[in-house]
RNA sequence: GAUUCCGUAGCUCAGCUGGUAGAGCAAUACACUUUUAAUGUAUGGGUCCUGGGUUCGAGUCCCAGCGGGAUCACCA
């Protein structure tokens, strides 16, 4: 991290003693009122001048354009860009044309944070400008900004567009590309508006454990860290599930929590090692119930944060209005391979695996060969919202039988364009059954199934004592803010997507060495 | 993890079959009191990702490494 100074940064340096020669101290400590935004001004300005005669606002300088003994430059605060108007003589009234003529022209650096004081007007070619009577420095940039000039179309020019570059210095990004702002806004309120749904339907959010002595409520590979003061191995939590559950006993009758979750496993497009799930769990409803709950969800978020239900996602149109389709997945099969697979062995699926080209190895067993089969020549097809029902009940451990189809389990996946967003289940509550479940994912972990779950015995003693039948769901939210974003890659909607350290950090153990 | 593409000024990029490094913006200086991708003139700025190799000579070719993207694998 310790690089030379390039040419720029080091005229920058020499101004900061420049302006503490002048008296001008270029990180103040006081307070600068500010008593409008710039959005606020854009949008009721023409409609209401009389209130515009006399503000503050501060914000960064995005480009300035000197014509001598006037000024124009761009500021941008938290909302907008707006135009300041700098006139030497209003801003220095007697003979001293120094606040002007040096600490404007000379020692003001694209990138520095100012206030300013003035009147709003409308110049000769009709942009709503600010007329500065006086401003100040609020802080020195020290490092130049990259330039993205925008025109009068709104089309950007060298836009920085390194996908290194912006995640990894989140900070520029946010100022110079303002669409990416505009995109973690959205994110915001979409999970509000998903709070407002469920704490307006009487449900109650919680804290789990993020560390947790079983990583339990999911298959995947778990990281691992060490408390020392108890001496034992803990787990980030791979999923919040058995813990959300563990409250429905308590008699809680609905409960959610936005989950961080951390799995240690592959990156990309789709997939960052810690990710965030909202997940609730309803006392005495079962997985119908719960589609229809998710049909209006995913309905409200689209009309709060679009105002239509049907939004733009790459180049097509994904409708959110209920219905959503419903389809087993055994029917699902049929349609887009010709094949009935529900009544079939281990054996025979294979046969339809190899028929089908799909590659499949010996720790398969049935679940995951349909799974296979779905995800391959499937998921894909469902662009509009779409609920596959009815899995088979070895692929899902913690799920309720199926009332009527035997060998399935009441649950379901929302697919849209052609992703999972959504996994929800009638939730097992027949602790027999529920041991019997984990017992089997033992079989499968000696079989060579590493993602297999363990066996958590207190969420096992908490079933004995009862949990109502509950009908669960967890969502992917970051690939949902993909989608309602119309992002291509989850780092698109992460502020700070994992990366691989800039420089080598040295761990204490190797300094030791 | 595999394949593939990329890494050149603060930013966006050019640099052909190897011959001592270029543009625009940004910066610096001067001019300009309603401009808007402001304009005009002049000037400075480089570890060509790193390390080896081939060569009289490497930004360019070869090998290895580092970092990033895409695709695939993995991730129910």
């Amino acid at each position: 991290m310790f690089q030379e100074l390039s040419e720029q940064e080091i005229l920058r340096r020499e101004k900061l003693e420049e302006l503490r020669k002048l008296g001008i101290d270029p990180y103040p400590a006081a307070e600068f009122k500010v008593n409008v935004t710039a959005e606020d001004i854009k949008e009721n300005y023409e409609r209401d001048k009389l209130n515009y005669k006399d503000i503050s606002i501060a914000g960064r300088i995005m480009s300035v354009r000197d014509m001598g003994k006037a000024a124009f430059a761009l500021i941008q605060d938290s909302t907008e860009r707006i135009q300041i108007y700098v006139r030497r003589d209003d801003i220095c009234a007697g003979e001293d044309k120094t606040l002007y003529d040096v600490v404007w022209k000379k020692l003001i650096d694209l990138g520095d944070i100012i206030g300013v004081e003035g009147y709003v007007f409308t110049t000769k070619t009709g942009e709503i400008s600010i007329h500065v009577t006086s401003f100040k420095l609020l802080s020195k940039s020290l490092k130049p900004l990259p330039v993205v000039k925008t025109d009068a179309e709104g089309n950007a020019f060298d836009e920085v567009s390194d996908p290194e570059f912006r995640y990894r210095q989140r900070y520029v990004d946010l100022i110079i590309n303002p669409k990416v702002k505009k995109t973690f806004e959205q994110r915001s309120k979409i999970i509000s508006s998903i709070r407002d749904f469920l704490n307006n339907n009487g449900a109650l959010e919680v804290d789990t454990p993020v560390l947790q002595t079983i990583p339990g409520g999911a298959a995947a590979r778990p990281f691992l860290t060490h408390h020392n003061a108890l001496d034992i191995p803990l787990y980030l939590r791979i999923a919040n599930e058995l813990y959300l559950k563990r409250l429905i006993v308590g008699g809680f009758d609905w409960v959610y929590e936005f989950s961080r979750n951390f799995r240690n496993e592959g990156m990309d497009r789709t997939h960052n090692p810690e990710f965030t799930v909202l997940e609730f769990y309803v006392a005495y409803r079962d997985y119908f119930w719960m589609m229809n709950t998710t049909e209006k969800l995913l309905e409200k978020i689209a009309l709060d944060l679009h105002g239509t239900a049907e939004i733009p996602v790459g180049d097509k149109l994904i409708n959110f209005t209920p219905p959503f389709k419903r389809v087993t997945i055994y029917d699902a099969i049929k349609e887009h391979t010709g094949i009935d697979v529900s009544n079939m062995d281990e054996t025979q699926l294979r046969e339809v695996c190899k028929k089908l080209h799909l590659e499949i190895d010996n720790s398969m067993g049935k679940a995951k060969l349909i799974d296979t089969i779905f995800g391959e020549k499937c998921e894909s097809n469902y662009i509009q919202p779409t609920f596959i029902t009815d899995y088979p009940v070895e692929m899902s451990p913690l799920t309720k039988k199926h009332r009527d189809k035997q060998g399935l389990v009441e649950r379901f996946e929302l697919m849209i364009n052609g992703k999972e967003i959504a996994n929800a289940y009638s939730e097992l509550n027949d602790p027999i059954d529920q041991r019997e479940r984990f017992e089997e994912q033992v079989r499968l972990m000696e079989r060579g199934d590493d993602e297999a779950m363990f066996i958590d015995y207190d969420f096992l003693r908490a079933l004995e004592y009862g949990m109502p039948p509950t009908s669960g769901i967890g969502f992917g939210i970051d690939r949902l803010c993909m989608l309602l974003t119309n992002q291509p890659s989850i780092q698109d909607v992460l502020l700070f997507p994992q990366m691989r350290p800039e420089v080598q950090t040295v761990t204490s153990e190797e300094l030791e060495k």
